[in-house]
DNA sequence: GTCGAATTGACAATATATTGTCAATTGTTT
DNA sequence: AAACAATTGACAATATATTGTCAATTCGAC
């Protein structure tokens, strides 16, 4: 195989990543909007939930790859709807903690289900083991690009 | 490999889509930052030149999955800046021809040539084989998510 | 050809994202 | 502890995206 041809193949894979992040985002909102969620939102409290404890803004941007003031604004909205809260933080005096309501921790327990379900719909048809192959390949671009960047900043 | 085994790898492949674009995008933006593009003003140009002719705004955005509304003021902005210009449309009286001009045809070439040169970069100790296989694999998600949100609606 | 449905660009209104600035706070260095 | 740099939330300004509406136009059914 060629140079050109690798490249190539490589190419497709980056469009297909945008293809699939904008589909997986739509399939996203279709399972938040009967909470009054959206995909944005139900990032910012999986932030919340994977870590296992409350988080500031900052570092949910920081975990997120989003920026504080977004983050901001949908928590804001977030504890408007009732699906965290924010908590006094013993370790800084401006930098509220984000925590998640029962609401909200229902609301991502069914969530979860629900993703459970569209994912073994996605699924159907795969080979477990070509999965975990892609998912590799995929982490070793996401590698070698962040080399790129840092080489270039 | 149990069901939940790889549900959950491929859980965690649609979360590394998400980081991957996400970086993809900031790459894009740095190499387009010089002509005073961006990643999304780069697509539409890209749109017009795989396409090989002139499209009209509304088809941009369908093979892009773009808006109407958004290719419409980027494509309004690309012809600010001299990247494209519009032509009359002998089948429709409205909807004009999206075209590049010398100049945006020159920095799509240029450009075309600085992204072979990031991609070689990015695939540097990956194996072409392997590429491939993941592509396939993303292709075969992306149909079976397709399939489900036809379903769904 | 005529009628109705679908498409299109323009425009407006709203929502969301980005970027920069500021003062309060925290952490670090000395 | 005093000075300085870095972080943080709040706010503002701008940029971009989304959604809905409208009239002009095109297309299809008949």
């Amino acid at each position: 195989m060629t140079q050109y041809q690798k490249n190539k193949q490589l190419t497709d894979l980056v469009l297909e990543v945008f293809q699939l992040n904008g589909q997986f985002l739509q399939a996203g909102d279709r399972l938040t909007r009967p909470f009054g969620l959206t995909s944005a939102r139900w990032q910012v409290m999986g932030a919340v939930y994977l870590a296992g404890q409350p988080l500031t803004v900052a570092q949910i941007g920081r975990r997120m790859g989003l920026s504080r003031q977004a983050v901001q604004r949908i928590a804001n909205d977030l504890e408007k709807l009732g699906f965290c809260s924010f908590a006094p933080n013993p370790d800084h005096a401006r930098a509220k903690l984000v925590l998640l309501t029962d609401k909200g921790q229902d609301t991502l327990t069914t969530l979860n289900r629900a993703q459970e379900q569209w994912v073994t719909e996605l699924g159907k048809g795969l080979d477990e083991k070509a999965i975990s192959n892609a998912l590799t390949l995929l982490r070793q671009v996401g590698h070698n690009n962040m080399t790129i960047e840092k080489d270039t900043e």
